[in-house]
This record gives structure tokens, sequence and C-alpha cells, in this order.
DNA sequence: GTCTATAGGCGGATAGAC
DNA sequence: GTCTATCCGCCTATAGAC
């Protein structure tokens, strides 16, 4: 209910074009939210369209297949995760503390980015064959750069001498819930719910100073 | 529990028939493993045929539809769940061994029927709807009283007074990795797994002493 | 209880008018 | 750039021969 009405009163000659090259982006959201409620191959371009307010066909206009908005999405992701590791790779810190700012941004890119992430994690498996093995490599980069900060934590002694398999993917699937979980509207906020994730997963990693 | 039950000999006409009642089965398990690859929607009942030695027509001497088989696994798997939750709930024992009882038979689970425990988790959105709402239903039934273990251990002074919910879904969620990364070949034994991951979450969880 | 054949529908994607 | 119309293939499921 506005209660000072449309300031967008059309001023003549103003920009009131609204070329929307933002269609685009729009579809690739929509089809992120899709995906992730129905999955990938239970999704159909016409239930996409009705989303996006197009026909199916239309869309055809802004992208090339059904496959291409799976790729998008899920390399889109990927490369976040690679670029948020070689950063913190980078920071002149101690190996748990590096941990510590990795599962950050782990989490955070979770709830800001939520649809894409869930379906770059459940739905990769639709990939078709050259990106498939793609993103498994991907995958497996960022899996062998966390793990190499776990092995050197405990190297250093700030870390519990555990598996360190068990150790990467116990961390890296304790916070996949987020992704299912988390909407603006929780009772609990972002920062709040960032800080007792990573309270609770590393006081178990922690060695006690006992 | 009876001592002495029954022995159950087939006095009469000895069944003899083995008519293969095993295969139905055997298209569900098969059933579990494909959905698990490929997901729900992106797997076809030519493909589960082809698997199980079966032309796809054949199969509906066994089962009724292609929804039927997700219906089964998935309440198989909740079924089996609620079991476990509902034996925990009366062991004469603290909140903490009771989560930790749980939890194992959690773990077993997945490294026990792992299939079916992974498209439970991920495939259940595909239920069509007295079913899907059911499902919801009891899955939100377990994580009731898994969350109600918690409440009771916090209060009772053994685990760390976090956010319930944070606690429950990151436990949840950090066992999940093993019903997709699990295999009898693997060079860890289940046992071994399972302790592992406990000692990780637990000693995150358990107050420290000091 | 298995097959072949096929119904009947929905899927992704294209052609062409506007 | 959006629509309508449509192609054609694959889908689930059934019918009916054997």
């Amino acid at each position: 209910m506005p209660t000072k009405a449309a300031p967008t009163a059309p001023s003549a000659a103003r920009v009131v074009k609204k070329r929307r090259p933002e269609q685009r982006q729009l579809i690739l959201d929509e089809a992120a939210r899709l995906f992730k409620e129905r999955g990938f191959g239970s999704s159909s371009m016409r239930d996409l369209g009705a989303r996006v307010g197009l026909d199916a066909a239309s869309m055809y206009n802004h992208i090339r297949s059904k496959d291409e908005l799976l790729e998008i999405i899920c390399f889109r992701v990927s490369d976040a995760y690679l670029a948020q590791l070689a950063e913190v790779e980078q920071l002149p810190a101690s190996p748990l503390a590096q941990i510590t700012e990795l599962l950050r941004h782990h989490v955070r890119l979770m709830t800001q980015d939520g649809p894409a992430v869930s379906v770059a994690n459940n739905e990769w498996k639709a990939l078709t064959e050259p990106r498939l093995t793609e993103f498994k490599a991907a995958r497996k980069r960022y899996e062998k750069g966390f793990a190499a900060l776990i092995e050197q934590g405990i190297a250093a002694g700030e870390l519990q001498p555990v598996n360190v398999s068990v150790a990467l993917f116990t961390l890296l699937s304790a916070v996949r819930w987020v992704e299912l979980w988390y909407r603006p509207g929780r009772d609990i906020s972002a920062a709040e719910l960032e800080n007792d994730l990573l309270l609770m997963l590393l006081d178990g990693l922690k060695k006690p100073t006992a």
C-alpha cells in the first residue's frame, strides 16, 4: 500500500525503457529455485516458464537449453567455492584460523545464494558429459585444498588427530543443512547461525587444552 | 521379547515353491540404487528394467507403478528411523548416552541400506500428494524426538547450551555424507567410521569438564 | 510371468507469424 | 522478443499373445 504513491511518473523522455537485460538472470534465479524444489529431472521448461511469466518457447531467446541452465548454476557455485579457497589459502594465519574463515565463507554462500548452492550440491549428477567430469574435478580440487588445511592443522597441533577424510566430509556435510533450512525470515539471524554452527563444529575439532 | 519363539517349521505341504518372491525385492533394491545415482525424475522404468534384467513392462507384474517404488523405499527408511528413536527413548540411560546410541543406529542404517537412505533423504520431494504429507510428518516426528533428547541433555548439564535447532540439524546433517561416501571396500571399516564420526561430533557437543 | 506392441501424454526444442 | 503451432522422441502404463 503506497502511502506516497508511485513517484515513477513517466516524465516523458526519462528512462522508461526498462530494457530488462536481467531477463536472463531472472530465468537463472527461478531455475535454481525450481530445480531445488522439484529436482532437475522433475522440472519442465513449461514449469519454469510459468514462474518466469514467459512461454517456454520464449525462454530460448535467452538461454540455449535446459542443460545450459544447470551448467551455469553448478559452475557459478563451484567457481565461488574455489575462489574462496584460494583467498583463504593466502591468509597469513594458522590452519585453524584458515579453516574457520573458509567455513564462514562456506556458510555465507549458502545463506546468500541458497537455491544455487542446493542445486550444485544435489543436482550436479544430471550434468551432461563434458561438464560432468569438469564439475567433479572442481569439487575434488576444493576437497583436496580443504583436506590440506586440516592436515596442516593436525600437524601444527591445533586439531585433534582425527582421520582427515572423516573430518573433511563431516565438516562439509555438517554445514549443508543450512542451504535447505535457512530463510531470511527465520528466528535466528544469518550471523548468529554462522557463529553457533562454527562453535559447535570447531569445539569438536579443536584439541582440548587440558 | 519371546525367548522361545515359534520355530515355524513348514509342517504341512513342505514349501518348496521358491517362486522367487524376491524378484520384487530385487526390483526395489535396484530402484534405490538407480534413483540414488540419477535422481527419481531422471530415472526411467526402461533403465530400471535393464538393470533388473527384465523388460520395463514385465516389472508391472511385480509392482504397481514407478511412484510406488519411491513410496516403498522412502517409508521403509522413515519407519526404520522412527523405530530406532522409539527404541532409544526407552533405554534407561542419560540423554547423552541416548543420543550417542541413536547416532550409532543412524550411521549404521546408512552403511547397511545406503541407497535407500539416500533416496529417502534426497528424492522424497517427488512423492505424490497423500504420501508426501505423510512422509514430512514422519520426518518431523523424528526431528522432534531427537530435539527432545538434546534439550534433556542440555537441561541435565551434559551438553553445551547451544541452540537446539542448530545442534539437531548439524548432527543430522553431519552424518549424512556417510550415505554418499561409504562403500564396503573403503580403507576404513564401518565400525571405525562410526567411532571416528561420533568422537568428532560429540566432543564438540559435550561440555568440557573444566 | 515374460514378451511385443502400442496407447496416450508430456518432454525439450524449433519454425515462423507478428 | 513473444507468441502459437508443432515436431518428434521418450515416458509410464496397459493389452494381449505366448
